[in-house]
DNA sequence: CGCCGTCTTGACGAATCTCAAATAAAGTGG
DNA sequence: CCACTTTATTTGAGATTCGTCAAGACGGCG
């Protein structure tokens, strides 16, 4: 199955710095500013002053659009800059030696990637699209320029990158100390909160991950999330109707999470 | 035994940002500089020219004693900059809400502490030291600020973080795929390396973390890993004395973790 | 020397995985 | 738009891994 899923976006290795330039000079036909973007609460940009703001819409190429199934960056592929996710979902995945897979994170408008490639120079997990969806891409050498000139650019750089530090602590958490059953409510609570501080309903929401997928985040197997997704729904927590979920009982999928 | 854990280094919530400040003023007796700092290869003065390591000089405590048992900073405490570690280890350990603990990482001398808490302005996590240990404290605001007047200083910061994100997602990738046996592999393949890199035997080293402390880091319990090391021991992969352990066949061992 | 925390080892049980088969849903070419 | 193929999901039965409980050994420290 990994298998199958790795030849439909399979490219050879050569042709990948191309495909990344050529994501990136993927010519923008309107120019969304940031000082406009609705995201701008959650994005890069929050709290900067109209001068700050003006120079980050400078190196930020807007709007680049990513097919489903299209992949952002890849394992191995050179670190040019950070995407801002304007709008779709992304799945970051990581690639062990052996060829073996775990999904890394989920990744709604808002939220940037890429931060992976900055130490070493190269990513060291692949971004793909979930389904249609657009990016900013911000190269990192303006942006750490304009950090150097802006210091609320700085700090948000600063708080983006702790931020990412502090939910991996979290998947840590959760993968280390947490049953099936709470990885799960934690995973489907996780996505109603952030569905709801995106203005989105809290209850009713598409999972745009296949079971496996799912299973591949929370370290199980995609019979295993199959089999709680139909207890929940028999013990009236959820409904689910293949990839439509509405959440019935938030507080006791939440009292779950707390054990 | 976690309760127990807890009670030796408790102590009232009301204290804590002062026990934190306390020992940020701690007298550095001596005054080692990063430029004669044998770690300078792996700490944040990596490459710097020798202004920028002056100025980095200058907003660095150097040599803060730590004992073993001590808490560096606490989860929820107020985060008030960096810790890099000159001497000894620390183990930083995740809290829940509802009291469960895990370890997410044991760190050693030239890693650095803390970058947790740059995102919120307060730790999600705590730093305990393993044993005597010696920390350098770095002022975020300060390195912040000299992160804009050198370049050299502001990639290094970003590296570190990035590094951490990098860390932290092999870790998840170990939890969610591997089976226990190769997570204790891996645990002792990475210790092996690490402690190679820093010129100490890659072969024979000892353990600072109990099996229970091993177990919380690797998501299994303590028994799991005392019966694994003993079976690892019958096979003559490495031979274990309580906590020292001496590793006979790293290439079986490495081969384990690539499954 | 004796205590306490740590570690080892065994027996048993529960949670989760594996394998397998049936069904449902999605994608594809005519 | 339909028939067909492929992929995704559900569900069951049995196997396996790891956790739980319990008892005893070890080892450092007062």
């Amino acid at each position: 199955m990994e298998a199958v899923a790795a030849l439909k976006t399979a490219r050879p290795v050569s042709v990948l710095p191309f495909r990344a330039r050529s994501v990136l000079r993927d010519v923008s036909r309107r120019a969304p500013a940031c000082s406009t973007c609705k995201l701008r609460g959650v994005c890069m940009s929050v709290g900067l002053e109209a001068d700050a703001m003006t120079d980050l819409e400078e190196i930020v190429t807007p709007a680049v659009r990513v097919a489903k199934g299209e992949t952002l960056y890849r394992s191995g592929g050179r670190f040019t800059g950070l995407y801002a996710i304007r709008l779709g979902s992304f799945k970051t995945v990581l690639l062990a030696d052996d060829g073996q897979e775990q999904v890394a994170g989920y990744h709604m408008p808002g939220e940037i990637l890429g931060a992976d490639g900055i130490g070493a120079g190269l990513h060291d997990s692949e971004a793909v699209a979930l389904e249609d969806s657009e990016v900013c891409a911000i190269s990192f050498d303006s942006l750490q320029e304009l950090a150097r000139e802006q210091q609320a650019v700085q700090q948000n750089l600063h708080r983006i990158l702790s931020r990412e530090i502090v939910r991996e602590r979290k998947i840590m958490m959760m993968l280390g100390t947490m049953s099936a059953e709470q990885r799960l409510a934690a995973f489907l609570v996780d996505l109603s909160e952030r569905y709801r501080v995106r203005g989105y309903s809290s209850s009713e929401f598409v999972l745009r991950m296949t079971r496996e997928e799912i299973g591949s985040y929370l370290g199980l197997k995609l019979e295993t999330v199959s089999r709680l997704l139909s207890r929940f729904q028999r013990e009236g927590l959820l409904q689910v109707q293949g990839r439509v979920v509405k959440l019935l009982d938030l507080t006791t999928l939440r009292q779950l999470v707390e054990h």
